[in-house]
DNA sequence: CTGAAAGCGCTTACAG
DNA sequence: CTGAAAGCGCTTACAG
């Protein structure tokens, strides 16, 4: 850090290049309405005193801060950050930047969040989740630029949304098991309290139950342990807890594959066999699923997708004359079923006298992931 | 987005409230200067009009934006995440949000990213790395705002620094190795190119190789493959390539937890037992490694600390009358060998006629995770 | 404790 | 294709 010298202004570069300070301003914002001549003139300038734009002087004038506000629930999750890379590459070619902000899955945080955002007046609000104070709702309801709500398909959604139904990939785990043969079946999650919580992962768990039902099953091993977010941690918590509960069950859906993984780290310590003698599966399709060893069968989303189609809503959106009814409310990027070797039919013999498999057969597996097999679950609702 | 009610400004508050703007203004930035009862009236009117101060305005008038820039390589490692949340969290109390770019560990994209940054005026920047082009050094020591590199202990740094030695880390971990009795040692980390480079992944494998020298073995195991980052499947891959070269290798150290972990579960697919053939240890201290079976060894840093330390740095730097001279240039957070079950001593038979232990024999481990030996290894190096 | 004046560094909206 | 005037919504730096 030297010493500033006077950071040049726009007037100095304009005096420099004997031009007036518009014609400085044309040259960034709209090159091609300046006279090739004049341009080169300017650019010689800019370049000669190392002139950079004030876009905060820019932002006050233009009423355009090219800011977009993302509000995720946390910064340490690779499936946020896929969405958030994904949304900043698209939104680069507007020059616009991302402000990111994060709340560890508590209402109240986003709140306030929410207060210390919109007074920097971003273009666009961004904000993983449909749960929100009632505050939060009027503040951005009031604020009079596009929210979009990622990650869920609201209810009652704010403006606009791009996400899926995590009631629906709760249904699609549970089908997956069911159809597998598998009777006793449970899930893992976190608690869902009224501040505290991953409304998404507990809609999972609800679509989870309600078709274990429909099967005609029982929805009793459904089960919330511990706190948010569904760590490697909670996953090893959660189904210690579980396995007191029923030792018998069968198969586990895990709200996240980093829970799944935390749970099938616990269940090997145990000497418990998967998939041989609980199935298991997760959700996010994580790296860490696919490189384990068995690779964990999960429910894949696209999570830059889900960052890429917002920044393309929002770029129709936030351009000139943009005509705001042509623009899609919601988008539904939909999410895969990826089998892989995690699950397993259920075996004839009860659960309990199954013979676990020995290491010389588990070494005996293919050297590398088992290629996936994809069903296609949802995509592109209309 | 409902149709925006032109917005309410100071000076509707002022009028409501029956006093001059510069009195709303004080309300905000320094409340204790207004008499209370005049103080109310403006709450009051503030409130009535549901207003919300436009701090674009505020930061040109004030040529303090509140905004400190962070450039990381990538949004999706969950330990850059923890030291952004390290750094939020202390500058929060400064009303100071995170303006957050990523370079997916290249320079050039880097510089892009500073001169997409500098334009709005951030109060500081925060960077990940010490290794930049000559245009974004120039660019950064232009700006006349403090600059704080991160996550390594720079040999020419641009202004101040917050992190740990790198090469000190790699030089740990051989010493570990070394201690355990092993002697065909190898590590593994992604290819040094001049613009697509982790440096502090290639400064731990350089400290590695140097200690492996130092102690009259061989660095030729010591394995550049395939590029950062260096994520789960790099280390899949790697330890194949390793193995290639070496199939008698008997530790390994990867350059990150994930890696390990990726290069872990390779082993088992191929019947290897860890670390009952090959010993290995990671870095980063990542959840995965620690909740794996067998758990990581690994080398932690405090990422979160790393952050902690360099809000509080910068707090002290933009503090009105801050002497500059007052605040400490370098802060070395160190780090931490943990000892967990991925490393073991050299056995006496040679590692090829080894048995691999039974699986029973490893049902019978214990069933939570060992609690980590830790070793203090360097910690605020003055 | 409160306020009137000036200005932060740009862009908008004309005008020519 | 270029420019002079006005203004974006605050805060600074006085003054009283």
């Amino acid at each position: 850090m030297s010493r500033p010298t006077q950071k040049p202004t726009m007037r100095d570069v304009s005096r420099l290049a004997r031009v007036s300070p518009m014609t400085v301003s044309r040259v960034f914002t709209d090159p091609d309405t300046v006279a090739a001549p004049t341009r080169e003139r300017v650019l010689k300038a800019v370049e000669q005193l190392g002139y950079l734009p004030d876009l905060v002087a820019g932002a006050l004038s233009s009423r355009r801060t090219n800011f977009v506000g993302l509000i995720l629930p946390t910064l340490t999750n690779s499936n946020f950050g896929d969405t958030a890379q994904g949304l900043a590459e698209v939104l680069k070619a507007d020059a616009t930047q991302l402000l990111i902000g994060y709340t560890l899955y508590q209402v109240a945080e986003e709140e306030r969040l929410v207060r210390a955002l919109l007074p920097r007046r971003p273009d666009a609000i961004v904000i993983a989740g449909s749960v929100h104070t009632a505050a939060t709702r009027t503040l951005l309801d009031r604020a009079g630029i596009p929210v979009v709500e990622i990650w869920e398909q609201p209810d009652h959604p704010l403006d606009r949304a791009v996400g899926f139904s995590n009631f629906e990939v709760g249904r699609a785990a549970a089908r997956h098991l069911i159809a597998l043969g598998h009777r006793r079946i449970g899930a893992i999650g976190p608690e869902a309290d009224a501040d505290l919580c991953d409304h998404r992962a507990d809609a999972r768990l609800k679509g989870f139950a309600s078709m274990l039902r429909e099967a005609g099953l029982s929805d009793a091993l459904v089960m919330r342990h511990g706190l948010p977010p569904a760590s490697f941690e909670h996953g090893a918590n959660a189904i210690g807890a579980l396995l007191a509960l029923a030792p018998d069950v069968e198969a586990v859906f895990a709200v996240s594959d980093l829970a799944a993984f935390g749970a099938m780290m616990e269940l090997k310590r145990r000497g418990i066999d998967v998939p041989g003698q609980i199935s298991l599966m997760g959700f996010g399709n994580f790296e860490v699923g696919r490189l384990s060893y068995p690779a964990m069968t999960t429910i894949g989303v696209d999570a830059r997708a889900i960052g890429a189609a917002t920044g393309t809503m929002l770029r129709a959106l936030l351009k000139r004359d943009a005509q705001e009814a042509e623009v899609e409310r919601n988008v539904d990027v939909g999410f895969t079923l990826i089998e892989r070797e995690t699950t397993a039919p259920r075996p004839a013999a009860p659960a309990k006298a199954r013979k676990r498999p020995s290491a010389a057969a588990a070494g005996d597996q293919p050297k590398t992931a088992a290629a996936p097999r994809r069903t296609q679950a949802a995509r592109e609702t209309p």
